[in-house]
DNA sequence: ACCCTCCTGTCA
DNA sequence: TGACAGGAGGGT
């Protein structure tokens, strides 16, 4: 379910809440989290916390020294969230796979679906995804022009490939797509000097916004605190299908790619 | 570019 | 009952 703006947001309110904090114990409920690696956490110190494409990633550092990397990827359905000992889990801790505990609270995993993954390493390339950061300096127009190459793929499903740009999901490729102006189906490396400008400056401007709104809540985004995000009345295509454009009034069209949902307006972005 | 799978819940 | 769901990895 979150995508950038949303693991985002989660990193920058954890980083507040735990760093600093020791790992006392894991509680790993659902055993297909378990792995041997986990064992190395207890008792590591928690550094920072930070987003790295879609995971929340924590530096720890062990009673040696060392530094450790541990990446919560919450899928479709994944939430984590923060419990401090003075209040108990509620009605948002329906499905918790994993607990992280710590001094004064526990991070929680709570995930309906099962398909959050947990990772452990000693090396921060191991948590890392292939992809240019969209946010980050590097991500320049000619970085664009040179990732997005003669490829043929539709610019939708090319968005959303964790290998080129990391963080991009459903929701945000739609809306940066219709911020761009430009037809979901066209291929990626067929753009105009004047089109990768304007999806550059979409990629950054939507995905700014939304983290300036603590993410989208479509339907159970929750943030660390169990609250929902900002984003969601301000979402101009995703969700709207058969709705006037905001724009320019054509009715907003759904169409699957990849086995997905893409929401466009037929009208303002060809 | 298509299909299915991993899971479980919600909604028409 | 079937379609669909913020993800991703696998196989044709």
């Amino acid at each position: 379910m979150p995508e950038l703006p949303e693991v985002e947001t989660i990193a920058r309110q954890l980083e507040l809440l735990v760093a600093g904090h020791r790992v006392r114990r894991l509680e790993i409920v659902d055993p297909k989290l378990a792995s041997p690696a986990l064992k190395l956490l207890r008792n590591c110190r928690i550094s920072q916390v930070m987003r790295l494409g879609k995971q929340v990633v924590f530096e720890l550092s062990d009673l040696k020294g060392r530094r450790l990397w541990l990446a919560v990827h919450l899928r479709m359905s994944g939430r984590l969230l923060w419990v401090p000992d003075t209040l108990k889990e509620g009605a948002e801790h329906r499905y918790v796979r994993a607990r992280i505990v710590l001094e004064r609270g526990a991070l929680v995993l709570d995930d309906p679906r099962r398909f959050a993954v947990l990772t452990v390493s000693r090396a921060v390339s191991d948590v890392t995804p292939p992809g240019v950061e969209p946010l980050r300096t590097e991500f320049t127009l000619r970085r664009l022009a040179e990732l997005l190459g003669e490829t043929r793929q539709p610019l939708k499903l090319w968005l959303l490939r964790q290998d080129r740009l990391a963080g991009i999901g459903n929701i945000y490729a739609s809306e940066i797509l219709f911020a761009a102006r430009i037809h979901p189906r066209r291929p990626a490396g067929s753009l105009s000097a004047e089109e990768t400008t304007r999806l550059q400056r979409a990629i950054r401007h939507v995905l700014r916004q939304a983290i300036a709104h603590c993410g989208t809540t479509f339907s159970e985004f929750l943030d660390a605190r169990g609250r929902e995000g900002g984003f969601g009345r301000f979402l101009k295509v995703y969700g709207r299908g058969g709705q006037p454009c905001l724009s320019c009034g054509a009715a907003i069209e759904r169409e699957v790619q990849g086995q997905r949902s893409t929401y466009f307006c037929p009208h303002c972005q060809r």
